[in-house]
DNA sequence: CCTTTGATCATCT
DNA sequence: GATGATCAAAGGT
């Protein structure tokens, strides 16, 4: 496990996502730390080729910071109610991100649980994306956030995590769902921090290089 | 295990 | 005015 170089996230999403699976996130707050191992995470596209990315239609007030340096926070707000966490990636100016949608709390276990209040299983805490951010006490101010810098911290495998398992996007309406064109969601095999959420969608051990 | 449904509002058309 | 990178509770199998 080490600290990468911002240049880690100066690639594509779609290589930087298979990549964060198994790596350290840590937030902080006066309340204590919270450090999440990824489990699951999606890519998406800045570039308008990806209908399912917030970038599609270009730069608007609430997808700037995918726009902006990568190793960054973007965070939005979504369905009346829920805060999701994105790791912006691409150089400066060429949005694209990863969803962060699945993870296993590993530091704070206590302080995460009274965040989400309720008894919520182990495996539950931060399983899928909006869970995740109430977890790790992400808010919606911290959009644009540096993620190499406190109240954040990142850690990455020395070696990535193989095999991992590819799929559709969850919660993706219109071709931007479509797993042919945009297989683009990335979870440890058999993890139960992995989201439930249309998982329907067959696993396939991976037939990356990396696996 | 599964499916259905209500909650609730910023954003974009 | 419709939609959404969602969740939790309730009820069925």
């Amino acid at each position: 496990m080490h600290v990468p170089d911002r240049s880690f996230f100066e690639r594509s999403s779609l290589d930087v996502a298979p990549e964060l699976l198994g790596a350290h996130l840590t937030h902080i707050t006066d309340d204590g730390p919270v450090t999440l191992r990824l489990t699951e995470v999606e890519a998406y596209l800045g570039d308008g080729t990806d209908p399912g990315s917030h970038a599609f239609r270009g730069k608007t007030p609430r997808n700037a910071v995918m726009f902006g340096p990568p190793g960054h926070v973007y965070a939005y707000f979504t369905y009346g109610m829920h805060t999701c966490a994105n790791l912006v990636c691409s150089p400066e100016g060429r949005a694209s991100a990863v969803l962060l949608r699945g993870a296993e709390v590993i530091v704070g276990e206590e302080l995460a649980w009274r965040r989400r209040g309720s008894k919520a299983p182990h495996r539950d805490l931060a399983r899928g994306p909006a869970r995740l951010t109430v977890a790790a006490g992400i808010r919606l101010d911290e959009n644009g956030s540096d993620a190499f810098e406190p109240p954040f911290a990142i850690e990455i495998p020395d070696t990535p995590v193989t095999p991992f398992a590819t799929g559709p996007r969850t919660g993706i309406s219109g071709p931007g769902g479509d797993e042919a064109l945009y297989p683009w969601r990335f979870w440890i095999p058999g993890d139960p921090s992995v989201s439930p959420y249309k998982r329907h969608a067959r696993a396939k051990s991976s037939g990356h290089p990396a696996g």
